[in-house]
DNA sequence: TCTCTGCAAAGAGGA
């Protein structure tokens, strides 16, 4: 049993006389139902006491196996020999950094802003940890090392690094685990898992074991320990993985292995001690109460975004290793610390600016673990109508490829997901928590089901695998821009200084000259330049205009954009152009297929990689691999962003960092950057002297718009539309363009269906014969669904079917999935059927718009006018829009758009 | 019960 609830207040100590001498306790008032129940007390006794001093009113607090008793008709708990303690359960700690806390909780800080560096000892471990699980796979060594080192080749090249001298030196330590493999420890009753993923519900951690065996975390250093025990952060780790794989069989187990590599390189007449790699220790419960008071540690700080001093530990700052960046650090954001500070401190308003957007980002964190928290809500039945899994999936074959992993294949339920093929997903046994479950990559989705995984799961469900990869990256994105951009860099970034330009006389667009101007704006920006490119205006084009004459100038170029299908479209205008000298940097599965021979490859021979990256002209990435290690090393005269009114603030920061100077594409007008944490009401944000949000107050403002507000003669709005047609056009040029966009040419503006030679516009019904029309089904709406709606919507795909138009030139747009899912049962496969959000970036000649709600438009998803500017944007000659009148007269705008549309 | 794209990750060194 676990009582559990949110904190109203805790006592102070006190000092007891028990049976068994004196004791401390500290008595917390709860209330259970994450608050809404009524308080109850919980009394912690004594070394759970030092939990106490770091709770506070509003955190979460848990405990395991209280004792239960009644006072004064009151229900009371008390801690007892089998509790633990957990503060903020919800918040999911990593392994990895309970360790670097317990080193040290400012080490902890600095590596989560400042991001793991390409540091050869990293790199290197990253290697032999996958041999470690190719040799638990039995594979052969020499195979291995050759294939992971090659698989390297990057990274190492960027360090440096010859495949000789480091094959040789992984060799070393992996005959350290060879030779402990063979000693007799596997036997044939050994049942051995590599690189466990392992999440705790009950203590609020995850992380990933190098490997388990008979049920006993096995951990891999590949640095040396010639002292009998192993080092003291290294038992933390693997004692973590212990109190998690407790969780899951009942009882935690007893020893830990350390299995420090290096020692068998050390000659024995050169050094005395104990040379054996593997140490083992033992797990007491006392050490794992240990382990999970500095895990509460931790999570009490985060949950007030709190920095740690230092002094929280012992350890002494003169024999640390990151003395240095700690005390710069320290001195740059005028934080207090234990190794001292160093330089001056920046401006207040860039410490302003990184505190608010460190919250921010922390608050995204935070949504990040409830969607963890989703994993093991609820049972996997009830799971069937929940879009963040396939469950019931039928396992039919298993095959083991080249390199040790496995394809497996299943029979699927025809269910839809958020999953797609690519993603990185949980494969599982039906039990993503406490059964076989691995880290599976999406190779195809449909009737059959393939991912490949390291080991050979039964595939019966896959689940969304949350990654914390864009709130870490957004972290050091903020970080390298408040602390190693120039303050002359930083000036316009902090409204300091109005952005400078120099004169261009050169015509690059002769027939546009509002993408004339960009182009011009762009190529003389000496801080940023902001193109705004409402739907249709060519924005893209003008981007490979940008990104050519910037070259012809001998610029070296990062090209960048949020989604890969961006960075892609922009490249293909670029090869349009008969320009193709650049290199893509991604995973093979997010670059298109057309876009593959332009990949920057990772593995090979580490110098020739690291010169495909370093000649290259052009670099083309999403902002997510901007701010990669790899990346992050990287230079850039100008960095061409486009999507940027999609990006949060920090994420257009991890691609304009590496640049000197910065042109912005994009559309605020459209829709804002994806944000998944509840953002505070906008009373609640610091405001600026416009009344807006406070720089980085907020993550769904991007930096774009920010920007094009504070400085409009920095930008330049493309205002000649090539898509729609006059009439339809007309509303969201009035509503979101102040009346500025037009058509480009007549024959632009007076388009119709009748022009296509396939179709026969008198086949149509009547009210379908202009190019806006507004049908009103009647329907009802249920949930996010309306069946009536749906049906109406199906006829009218029929009708302009019927009258010729191809199934591809026909799309629907509906503001929720699941009228989408709804719409899909009723029209053939070719009409794409989608959110308003995925339909962003591409047209149609016919678009059927459904607005589900009727009597009210009471779903946020109203609430943001940009959405409709993108649903009625999407049509080329015919628009029709399907929607409950009364509904949506209730509100303004919605009001207006009826109006116009009937 | 609102919308959702990116990413893999991996860690040596000492008084």
């Amino acid at each position: 049993m676990t009582i559990r609830g949110v904190v109203v207040d805790v006592s102070e100590p006190k000092t007891v006389s028990t049976q068994y001498g004196e004791s401390e306790l500290v008595e917390v008032d709860l209330r259970p139902d994450r608050g809404r129940g009524e308080p109850t007390t919980v009394t912690l006794w004594d070394k759970w006491t030092e939990t106490a001093t770091y709770l506070e009113p509003g955190m979460e607090l848990a405990v395991t196996n209280p004792e239960e008793r009644e006072y004064r008709g009151e229900q009371q708990f008390s801690t007892t020999g089998d509790s633990m303690v957990v503060v903020e359960p919800d918040f999911l700690v990593d392994v990895t950094d309970v360790r670097s806390w317990v080193q040290c909780p400012r080490m902890y800080y600095l590596n989560k802003i400042g991001g793991t560096p390409n540091a050869y000892p990293v790199v290197k471990g990253t290697i032999v940890h996958e041999v470690f699980g190719d040799l638990l796979r039995g594979r052969d060594l020499d195979e291995s090392i050759d294939e992971r080192v090659e698989e390297a080749g990057l990274e190492l090249g960027m360090l440096g690094r010859s495949a000789d001298e480091v094959r040789e030196e992984v060799r070393q330590n992996a005959s350290a685990i060879e030779g402990w493999l063979q000693q007799g420890t596997l036997t044939e009753g050994d049942e051995w898992r590599s690189e466990m993923t392992l999440v705790s519900e009950t203590y609020g951690l995850k992380g990933r074991a190098d490997a388990v065996r008979r049920g006993m975390p096995v951990e891999l250093k590949t640095g040396k320990n010639t002292k009998r025990e192993p080092r003291f952060h290294d038992k933390v780790q693997a004692t973590c993985y212990a109190l998690i794989l407790g969780e899951r069989r009942g009882e935690p187990p007893d020893t830990g292995t350390l299995l420090y590599t290096k020692n068998a390189a050390v000659e024995r007449n050169e050094e005395s001690g104990d040379l054996s790699p593997a140490k083992e220790f033992s797990i007491g419960s006392g050490f794992l109460k240990f382990v999970l008071r500095t895990r509460n540690a931790l999570a009490a700080m985060e949950h007030d975004a709190d920095v740690p001093t230092g002094y929280e530990a012992d350890a002494k700052c003169e024999y640390c290793f990151e003395q240095d960046t700690c005390m710069a650090v320290s001195g740059r954001l005028g934080q207090e610390s234990k190794a001292g500070v160093v330089g001056s401190p920046v401006p207040e308003e860039e410490r302003d600016y990184f505190d608010r957007v460190y919250e921010s980002i922390e608050r995204e964190r935070r949504a990040v673990h409830r969607e963890y928290a989703k994993l093991w809500e609820q049972s996997p039945a009830e799971r069937a109508d929940d879009d963040r899994a396939l469950v019931n999936l039928e396992p039919t074959e298993r095959t083991e490829l080249d390199g040790g992993r496995w394809e497996l294949r299943a029979r699927g339920t025809g269910a839809v997901s958020k999953i797609r093929e690519g993603d990185l997903v949980l494969a599982s046994d039906g039990d993503p928590i406490a059964g076989e479950a691995e880290l599976a990559r999406v190779e195809r989705l449909g009737p059959e089901v393939v991912v490949t995984a390291d080991e050979p799961v039964e595939l019966h469900r896959l689940d969304v695998y949350p990654s914390e990869l864009s709130t870490d990256r957004m972290l050091t994105a903020l970080h390298d821009a408040v602390l190693t951009q120039s303050p002359e860099e930083k000036d316009v970034l902090f409204g300091r200084r109005e952005p400078d330009f120099s004169a261009v006389e050169e015509t690059f667009v002769p027939n546009n000259d509002a993408q004339d101007e960009a182009v011009s704006l762009a190529v003389g920006c000496e801080d940023c330049a902001l193109i705004h490119g409402p739907p249709g205006t060519g924005k893209t084009y003008t981007l490979a205009h940008i990104v050519q004459a910037l070259v012809k100038d001998g610029e070296r170029v990062l090209l960048s954009a949020f989604t890969n299908r961006a960075v892609d479209n922009a490249l293909e205008a670029l090869v349009d152009q008969g320009f193709d000298d650049f290199v893509r940097v991604g995973t093979e599965s997010g670059v298109r297929d057309d876009m593959q021979e332009y990949r920057l490859e990772r593995a090979g021979d580490p110098d020739e990689r690291v010169a495909e990256l370093r000649d290259a002209q052009v670099v083309a990435a999403t902002t997510a691999t901007c701010g990669s290690r790899i990346m992050r090393e990287q230079a850039f005269d100008a960095a061409v962003v486009d999507e940027a009114g999609q990006l949060t603030e920090p994420g257009t920061l991890a691609a304009t960092n590496l640049a000197e100077r910065f042109v912005l594409v994009g559309d605020h007008q459209q829709l804002p950057p994806v944000v998944q944490a509840d953002e505070p009401e906008p009373s609640d944000l610091p405001t600026d002297e416009d009344g807006n949000p406070a720089p980085g107050a907020t993550l769904s403002r991007s930096l774009f718009q920010r920007l094009i507000e504070r400085y409009p003669d920095a930008s330049v709005m493309l205002d000649r539309q090539y898509r729609m047609a006059q009439r339809i056009q007309a509303f969201a040029s009035r509503e979101f363009y102040g009346g500025q966009l037009r058509p480009a040419t007549g024959e632009v503006a007076g388009q119709h269906l009748r022009q296509l030679d396939v179709v026969d516009v008198d086949a149509l019904p009547e009210r379908l014969s202009d190019q806006v029309a507004f049908v009103d089904p009647d329907g009802r709406a249920e949930g996010n669904t309306n069946p009536i709606e749906a049906e109406t919507i199906a006829e009218t795909v029929a009708a302009y079917r019927e009258a010729g138009v191809p199934a591809e030139e026909i799309g629907v747009i509906a503001p929720f999935r699941a009228q989408v899912a709804e719409i899909g049962k009723h029209v053939p496969d070719a009409v794409a059927v989608d959110t308003v959000d995925r339909f962003q970036g591409s047209s149609k000649e016919v678009i059927v718009i459904s607005f589900v709600a009727t009597g009210s438009l009471d779903s946020p998803i109203f609430e943001d006018y940009r959405r409709i500017n993108v649903a009625l944007t999407r049509a080329k000659k015919a628009l029709v829009l399907v929607g409950d009148a009364d509904a949506l007269g209730t509100d303004d705008t919605y009001g207006r758009m009826v109006e116009w549309a009937r």
